[in-house]
DNA sequence: CTGTTAGCGCCTTCAC
DNA sequence: GTGAAGGCGCTAACAG
């Protein structure tokens, strides 16, 4: 069997002509419900004999346009380079395939040109439903998909336009920061040296991570100083100098750490490895990876509760859901203690 | 503005009527050519106001079905958990993009059934081409895409179906242990001392790998032995007990280590936190993780060259290649020595 | 039990 | 300059 390239598709019509029979007689065969239109068994053999002989298969793009719905479900994220956003996709996948959906997942590197082409380019296609996670501009997403009446929700990232499920930024970062307290003071050393690292101030995200840390510490008896919050992005050469820089202010590393990525955790390890200081401290991350979690020391990390993210967004579809417009928080799980 | 779910969307027929003029001059002026065809300016300008006041978009699909092209193009991986695959399904999108298509891109989770699903579904779909990557069986889905006449291309997966984009497992295993080698005389150590772990004896990346670390060994006059290769699998807890077993065999850490892939070197590294076992000994991965790369200690990792394999990939379209179905090998990139 | 037919929304050739 | 008409492949009434 040789390539083919271009060759004409065959059609029911093809089929049809060739068994000597009407289209909707090859349309009610092959669509499986032929038992209830009554067609003669042998009539359906022949039928499906000679399609699967002339290798017939459904164009679902005509199908999708004569029943008005074209079985695509559309997400769109900035990239697949963390396991945050990796698992959304992946579950997401799972999930549209389940309700025998096909899932277009597209990324857009955070770049809102790409962001606003891409998402018209998949309600030009039609996908029955779009999901947004991790756009720099929600609302302008929103606001399409409320033109083209596409059902839409916002996931890691709070919106007026649509439903939005949220991981609890501010309860997760309250958890892990009760726990780093209470190993920094196992170990005889004092909260009132904690660090908070990373983000950027005025995000979402990194605000309300900010509120749970400093609440943790206030619940504690601490009172929190400026300097223990230092928000320096999310690249690894920013929080490695920002580590250093805290570092060297205080003479000493401070005693527990609260990090806010994965990307700033890697600068610290950074730091670390290249002025071979060991990181004896109380560490915590708002973030998971596998490769992280097995290093030479023990840090509490943070996973976004992806599974229940996702099931509350697909239930946020419905008309109601649509029209409520909730921020849904859901509480991120704790990975290691 | 409330959401309007299940609105039924506005057509060119809903603007021709709107504007007083025919579903052809409408199509010409919206596709941009009306001045190819010569209508009045005024018309045109009429048609394009009311057309954004109906909030009129594109269906895709039914142009599509018009044409006779989806403007879709389909890709299929295993999941986006490791660097290689995330790296290959954006490089993927962007090409799909710069050629103004589509980019469907699902991942299948390494399972048989989903895999012949799925590809069924996007020839259903009727993407234009299809991408192939590291599933089960190349071989199964290359036929169907041939039964469709829909060009393919397997990328790290050879296969004598389509064309086969690979990375020359070979050609950087021998690069990387010519390194290692280096190294480990330079500290005065036996390059007689040195192991391969990981991947699955029979494999094609893993024999070709095991090929050139061999290679390497020979050329600067070792003669290898059987117990320098430990084919553990990919999963982390087996390669952290082939390690432990290895040193306990040997009474010591071998002189150099060429890990074959990222999951196996997190075995390694968690064998090294849990015994406190320093890792000082040169150290090889054929696969490359932005964690990884900051260890405490220096890795000499190969880094699969996607930018290249897709853009081979891309060119492997034609027909002539189609036809051709050859295996081009791309050299991966030396990241860190 | 099976066939005819009218669209789904769009593009394009050919008339006028 | 513009309109009419056919058809892409499929489904679902509605006729027989």
């Amino acid at each position: 069997m040789t390539a083919r390239v271009g060759r004409k598709k065959t059609t029911i019509y093809d089929v049809a002509a060739a068994v000597d029979a009407s289209v909707s007689t090859v349309s009610l065969v092959l669509n499986g419900d032929w038992s209830r239109y009554r067609i003669k068994e042998e009539t359906s053999e022949r039928i499906l004999k000679t399609a699967r002989e002339l290798g017939y298969k459904v164009n679902l793009r005509a199908r999708g346009l004569r029943l008005s719905k074209s079985g695509l479900a559309g997400m769109i994220l900035p990239h697949y380079r963390n396991r945050f956003f990796a698992d959304l996709a992946e579950t997401f996948e799972l999930g549209v395939r389940k309700r025998n959906l096909c899932p277009i997942v597209v990324s857009t590197q955070r770049d809102v040109e790409v962001e606003l082409k891409v998402a018209s380019t998949l309600l030009a296609q039609r996908v029955e439903f779009l999901f947004i996670a991790g756009v720099a501009d929600p609302a302008a997403l929103n606001r399409m998909c409320d033109e083209a009446s596409v059902p839409c929700v916002n996931v890691d990232l709070p919106g007026t336009g649509a439903p939005s499920v949220v991981s609890d930024n501010r309860a997760g970062a309250l958890l892990v920061t009760q726990k780093l307290i209470d190993k920094v003071r196992a170990t005889g050393k004092s909260a009132n040296d904690m660090l908070f690292l990373g983000g950027v101030a005025g995000e979402y995200a990194t605000d309300n991570r900010i509120a749970g840390f400093l609440e943790a510490l206030r619940q504690a008896g601490v009172d929190p100083r400026s300097d223990m919050v230092s928000c320096c992005g999310y690249r690894p050469e920013n929080s490695s100098s920002a580590f250093r820089a805290y570092v060297e202010r205080h003479g000493k590393l401070p005693s527990g750490l609260f990090i806010s990525s994965i990307t700033t955790f890697e600068g610290v390890v950074r730091y670390s490895v290249s002025t071979a200081t060991a990181l004896d401290c109380a560490v915590g991350c708002f973030d998971w990876d596998p490769f992280a979690a097995d290093l030479p020391f023990t840090v509490a990390m943070l996973r976004q509760d992806v599974e229940s993210m996702m099931e509350i967004a697909f239930n946020s579809l419905t008309t109601e859901r649509q029209l409520a417009r909730d921020i849904l928080l859901v509480p991120p799980i704790l990975e290691r203690a």
